[in-house]
DNA sequence: ATACTGACCGACCGGACGGTCAGTCAGATT
DNA sequence: AATCTGACTGACCGTCCGGTCGGTCAGTAT
């Protein structure tokens, strides 16, 4: 009676909860091949075949992962930075809180990119319909809009200059552990730093009247 | 004496060189735990036992491929674009060439960046100082001298405008392949267009007076 | 002719792999 | 008390792994 609480609130029980946290990391660290479920079930200190008790197979364990990790990303999404504020504003806000975003995920958006970018065709699609594609238009929705009211220069296209900006934060997010060797390591910034000046160059780019957005030296 | 020009020219018998180029393809499509040796040795169509007669190990063989690889890069890119043409007609040349100069040589490209954002910090390092940093202070140095010579908006960091830019053409390469998928497949374009709009964009953000480039509209 | 070398091969080794299975055990159901 | 269930385990299977070894064979130098 004290402590049956397990199925109820969580519907894992603790053994289950580890294998995932430890397959997670394990698997986003080292890929599909470069982990075996020897080693997962070691690191989550419960038996392999404890393993195959609660998944099929491995497939099955890093499937449950991937999509776990999908959805765990397209909820944070929903938070991200809506309506409020001026044009400019709510892009800067946007990048800042997609950046800041990925660092927090570090785990899970780097099992993601993985599969993205190295994975199969038929997980590379359902991952694209289901994350990437909603953030993709959400943020070419801000765009389209601000093209409609005319903030946005005419000829651009919205498309492109939303892959610009979630590219230079999702390429500022793998490359940023590079930045420690040289000759790289002169150049490097924090990612708030980064996220401002970026949005600093995007924008003058991209806006009709170029406000100065922070004060500028 | 025929064709006795074996050692002379290449250093390489036909079944090295055979090795090599499977290698580097099965390397660069499943990385290093994803291929066996028994698979590139009957892709090559020799037996494994030669490969260890080439190569001390698993390792070595990947060791050599990357660095055969990396050296392969660092020549393409003393032939990219150097000092012709107006300021931003050579970032312009510059960002054209690079991209294209990644699809031309994919199979190497991927392997690299696979080794930078998921390989051991030796080579990371190592990659790190012989290749990208290469790249990245050539263009660093165009960027400065056109701060120097006041074409270049004064309060940027000529870094950061080499980082979004090479980003910017490294990350549309990664992801070029999830473009067929919806609802990505509506925004894509094709690498040269995708260079000249991109740069449209970077260099109304990053010029003091922005010259249209390409007559626009 | 002899000796040597380097490219190449088939058979084999110990170990790790993904996966299976019979069974233990605590706790809830009857 | 008997039964059932789900979490969990250790021993085991066949396969594949990276790597080794003894040996063949064509070409070359002496």
């Amino acid at each position: 009676m004290v402590s049956s609480n397990q199925h109820t609130t969580s519907e894992h029980s603790a053994g289950e909860k580890a294998i995932l946290d430890t397959a997670v990391r394990l698997f986003s660290e080292h890929g599909f091949e470069g982990v075996s479920m020897r080693t997962v079930a070691r690191e989550a200190g419960v038996s392999k075949s404890n393993i195959y008790h609660h998944f099929e197979s491995k497939q099955a364990l890093y499937l449950a992962i991937i999509q776990s990790s999908a959805e765990r990303l397209s909820e944070m999404v929903e938070n991200l930075a809506e309506g409020k504020g001026a044009f400019d504003a709510r892009l800067r806000e946007f990048a800042r809180a997609h950046l800041a975003h990925l660092f927090e995920n570090a785990t899970t958006v780097r099992l993601m990119l993985r599969e993205l970018f190295a994975g199969t065709p038929r997980l590379q699609r359902a991952m694209v319909e289901q994350v990437v594609g909603g953030i993709f238009e959400r943020l070419f929705n801000i765009f389209a809009k601000g093209q409609d009211t005319g903030l946005l220069r005419p000829g651009l296209d919205p498309g492109l200059c939303a892959f610009l900006m979630l590219g230079a934060d999702l390429f500022y997010f793998q490359t940023h552990d590079l930045e420690r060797y040289p000759p790289l390591d002169k150049y490097a910034r924090p990612p708030e730093r980064f996220s401002e000046e970026m949005m600093d160059i995007v924008l003058h780019g991209m806006l009709v009247q170029p406000s100065q957005g922070r004060g500028g030296a």
